[in-house]
Formats: structure tokens, C-alpha cells, sequence
DNA sequence: AAGATAAACAACATAGTGTATATTATTGCC
DNA sequence: GGCAATAATATACACTATGTTGTTTATCTT
């Protein structure tokens, strides 16, 4: 994505100012951090930080961007070519590994202060990973086809949020597995 | 909750300030609207807000919290006993009514500029009235049986969010009991 | 070393915030 | 109906962050 190499000062400035941001972030959302705060901590000139960015959502946006298109490049990166549900168990365990290695980024991404949209883009990638999977021989509708995939993945984000709020005990395999046996069987697959 | 009658005067005031807001969020999120806007279009002085709510912040978490509180109060009224499977559905149909018929601030709460606290909220209510059931006789272990609860309730109110973002056009009925089957079945109940 | 580029610095007008005061209008109640 | 209480208004205020601009200084690339 990012064409060119840049400029040692450029990739220090934005260093500086995405960790003072996430810093911030761990502590408010973004709503509430300002752009001079940000510039204190960063220890850079205010109008350096509108050289970058519009304003502290853009920065948000182009940190989760970033986010969305690593995994999704991890994904491709992947083949997964096999039986559908080893497959699957493949792709969400390495999601799940992807999330473990980037633990701190993930903390505030998925905690308290991060924003609904980069969960609806989080999923809408694992969506999209999934789809030829989960459509392939349904006998739903095809609207009731798109609302179990969505209950699906809503299920899964939502039990990767735990994890990583909880504090990763589990291992990335560990909790692909439960997340894939609850995908296709339900919560009756416990009884 | 709301020991005394307020005022005539109190009441007209905070439901325009309260529409005002309600039209703005439906056009961007909170973060970016103003206590001016606001005041501009409820055409009241800005003083008022102020003597009402802190911020934007605190009167968007003051209507989410009565949706909240609503919900809970209208389940709590109702009596689940029967079958497990049958009140556990009777309970997601009354949550899908409840959504239905307060369809305007529904869209906005769960669209695209509500915030991902009011969707912890919801889901903690909608925890807190499955609970029971779901541990019940189940061979998982503790920690895999909190897992698969948020990842049922997760996966319901993904749904729930796409069937108000698409114009609620399935009934109640068939929404909770498609959530219900694929949170009990898995993905397996339409193959 | 030289030219290019980015960051730092300083200054500016602007806009929204939160609060305080005096004034006017409406309400609830006897 | 009249009156005390209370809410809303109008206005003004100091304050803070914003976004932008022009200039200088430091660092990078070649």
C-alpha cells in the first residue's frame, strides 16, 4: 500500500504520534483525547501532527486500517485448501494467532475505547474469508444464509474480545476450536 | 426510576433537546456533534442544556440507559416458566417486538453512530436473562460455558443489528427463531 | 557538500465550552 | 385568580482547542 519508502523523520513523527495515541487510547476514547494532548506526549509540534492526519479519528481510522489489511494479507498468505471445516479451524486459528502477536495493539483496538466501525470492519474481512465456506451446500435461504454467517462471525468477535480482554489464557487453537464447534454445532454440541 | 413528575416546562425541554439529538446522530456520530447544534435546532438556549446534561456524551448514555432499562423492565415482566427451549424462545421474540416497535431510536442506537458501549449494555442485559438457562446442564467447563454464552449473545445481537439495519423486514417471530436455532443447532441446523 | 524536504516554532483568527448574572415567562398549588 | 417557585432566556465572560500560515532550523537524499 504505502508506495514509496519514507523519510526517517516521517516514520519517527508518525512512530511517535500512533504509541503517545494508543497510550491515550488505553486510558479514554478517542472522542476524548485532543490533538494537543497527543502532540505533548509525542513531544511534536502540533502542526506537525496536521501534516499527518485531520484529527484524531483519522489517525484511529488509519491505525485500524492498517490492522484490517495486515490480517487480511495474513489470510491470503494462507492457503487453505483441505476438508471445509480444517480449513476453517486453520483460518480461525490463525486469526486468533494473528490477534496473540499483536497483543497490545489488540488490547485497545477491541477493548473499552475502541470503536464500533473497526469491529464492522474486522468482520466484514473475516466475512469475506469465510464466505464460499459457509454458503457452500446450505439448504437456508439466502437470506437466512446471511444471518447465520453474520451470527456467526458476530459470535466469534465477540469471543475473541473476551479472550483478549480476559487477558489471552487460552491458546489461539484452544479458542478456534470452541468458536468453530459452536459455529457448526451450536451451544447443543456442550450438552 | 423516575420518582417525581417533572415540570411541563422540563419535559417539552428535554424531548426536543432529545429529538434534536436523535436527528443529528442519525447523520453523524456523537463525537462530532455539538452542544450548539443541538440547542440551534431544539431551539433552546444553550444554558438549558447545560442545566440538563454535562454533554452530548452524557445525554446519548442517558437515552441508552433508558432503552436499557426499558428492555429489562419489559422482559422482567414477563413470565418465561415452561420448556427451556420454549421460553428462551418467547423471551428473543419479545426482545425482537420490543426492537420493532421502537424502531426510530433502534436504528440510530445500533446504526452506524452508535457506540459500542450501548451493544455491551444491551448484551449484558440479554446475559443476565439467559444465564440461567444456559448453565444449565451442560458438560462444558465454566470457562467454555461463558464463551459460548457471549458467543450466542454475540451472534444474536450481530443479527438483531443487521435485521434493523436492513428495515426489519422479517417478523420477530422468524428472527428470534432463527437466532435461536443457530445458537442451539450451529450452522449444522441448515445443512 | 548542496538542494530538497520535513519538523519546529510562533502567531493568528475562529469556534465551541462552561459558567455566571440578571431578566422574563410558565408552572403548580393554595 | 393570584402568587411563590422554578425554568428558560439573553447576554457576557474567560478559557481552551482548533486549524492554518509563514518563517526558521534540522535532517535526509543524492
Amino acid at each position: 500500500m504505502e508506495g514509496k519508502k519514507l523519510d526517517r523523520r516521517v516514520r519517527y513523527t508518525k512512530m511517535v504520534i500512533r504509541d503517545a495515541f494508543i497510550g491515550l487510547l488505553a486510558e479514554r476514547a478517542v472522542a476524548k483525547i485532543t490533538v494537543k494532548e497527543i502532540c505533548l506526549r509525542a513531544d511534536v509540534n502540533r502542526a506537525t501532527f496536521y501534516a499527518h492526519y485531520r484529527d484524531p479519528f483519522d489517525l484511529l481510522h488509519q491505525i485500524e486500517d492498517g490492522f484490517v489489511e495486515d490480517i487480511s494479507r495474513y489470510l491470503a498468505d494462507t492457503d487453505f485448501t483441505g476438508v471445509e471445516e480444517e480449513a476453517s479451524l486453520a483460518a480461525a486459528t490463525r486469526i486468533c494467532e494473528y490477534v496473540k502477536q499483536n497483543a497490545p495493539l489488540c488490547i485497545v483496538l477491541f477493548g473499552q475505547n475502541g470503536d464500533a466501525r473497526f469491529l464492522d470492519k474486522a468482520k466484514e474481512i473475516i466475512r469475506l474469508h469465510s464466505l464460499k465456506d459457509w454458503f457452500a451446500g446450505t439448504r437456508a435461504t439466502k437470506r437466512e444464509a446471511e444471518y447465520i454467517l453474520h451470527f456467526v462471525i458476530g459470535g466469534a468477535v465477540e469471543v475473541i474480545q473476551r479472550w483478549v480482554a480476559g487477558g489471552l489464557r487460552e491458546s489461539p487453537a484452544e479458542v478456534a476450536g470452541l468458536v468453530l464447534k459452536v459455529a457448526v454445532s451450536g451451544s447443543a454440541a456442550y450438552r
